[in-house]
DNA sequence: AACCGTGCCAACCGCCCGGAC
DNA sequence: GGTCCGGGCGGTTGGCACGGT
């Protein structure tokens, strides 16, 4: 069977645009506007499939794209929000003005993931041995106080996910299934962050890949405390993100120590140093409203 | 000069979703 | 509820540029 495909492909020119094409495009949605991809091309007197005008549209001639290369505070935003949002380039990309998902996807392919990859690496082994069994009894008390309250967040979070099966979307609110952010704000959570101030440790934990995970079906809200010491994280899983096949949290956490995922490409930044801290810097405009919205 | 390897990026492809009917 | 269509999204590819040998 089999989808029709988007266009007729034979009589369809392809690949790269000629500048004569991009005027005829442009010209046209200046004079009609865009929209109607599918018949823009035949009206506008074009050989290409509606599906390239559109792509060419948004990814290069619309007026307000901006060129050149990124800046660092471009940067920074991107490897914060992909820290966030993972691979949704269309919502990183819309939180950065003048900059296509696809530009933005190919920098963090071409760029920061290998940046990142060299420091995750370094963390990765950093992270894997506090978590060893055997390490936890003989590290210090604020590390192995680190590992105890990753295992109990893991814990935690397994058994959100076993209840959000059980449990029928409409019946759970926030505030009934985030044992995370009750046990965060809970005197264990506070025992935690006060170990690791008076110690003068830096909580060098990946933020949650597992929450992460479930992206595309969770909604998450942080908020900074006054000295922008304290990161209180709210995660609450409605349903499974899409392209995703069922599996749990705690099956995520095997991948997680073992490294055995093979969709790494987002979670590099997830064990990177560099993203965690950047993650946690995030101010963006105080507004993170939009994470709610993509939760769909 | 010719060849090769690598990096970059525009463009394509297939899948998915939401709305209209 | 099922189907069709328009459009968006993320992953991948192909071609070009460039540097090294």
């Amino acid at each position: 069977m089999g989808r029709k495909p988007c266009c007729d492909k034979h009589g369809v020119k392809r690949g790269a645009w000629t500048p004569e094409e991009d005027e005829i495009l442009i010209d046209y949605i200046k004079k009609n506007g865009h929209g109607r991809w599918r018949s823009l091309p035949k009206h506008a007197g074009l050989l290409r499939c509606g599906k390239s005008c559109r792509l060419r549209w948004t990814n290069y001639l619309r007026p307000d794209i901006k060129r050149g290369p990124f800046t660092p505070e471009e940067e920074t935003t991107i490897i914060q929000l992909h820290s966030m949002l993972g691979n949704r380039w269309a919502a990183i990309a819309s939180k950065i003005p003048g900059r296509t998902d696809n530009e933005i996807k190919n920098f963090w392919n071409t760029h920061l993931k290998k940046r990142l990859l060299g420091s995750h690496q370094n963390q990765q082994t950093q992270w894997c041995s506090v978590l060893e069994p055997s390490n936890v009894q003989s590290k210090s008390p604020s590390t192995r106080h680190m590992a105890q309250w990753e295992s109990a967040r893991v814990e935690a979070e397994a058994r959100l996910s076993m209840e959000s099966l059980l449990l029928s979307p409409a019946s759970m609110s926030k505030n009934d299934c985030d044992y995370f952010l009750r046990i965060w704000n809970s005197e264990v959570g506070d025992s935690f962050r006060k170990m690791n101030g008076q110690d003068g440790v830096t909580c060098q934990s990946p933020i949650s890949p597992l929450s992460t995970k479930f992206r595309s079906g969770s909604s998450l809200t942080m908020q900074r405390g006054p000295a922008g010491t304290s990161t209180s994280t709210s995660t609450t899983i409605t349903s499974k993100p899409k392209n995703m096949e069922p599996k749990s949290h705690t099956a995520y956490a095997q991948d997680t120590m073992t490294g055995s995922d093979s969709s790494s490409s987002y979670e590099l930044g997830y064990f990177s140093d560099i993203s965690f801290r950047l993650l946690l810097d995030f101010q963006g405009d105080n507004d993170m409203g939009f994470l709610q919205g993509l939760a769909g």
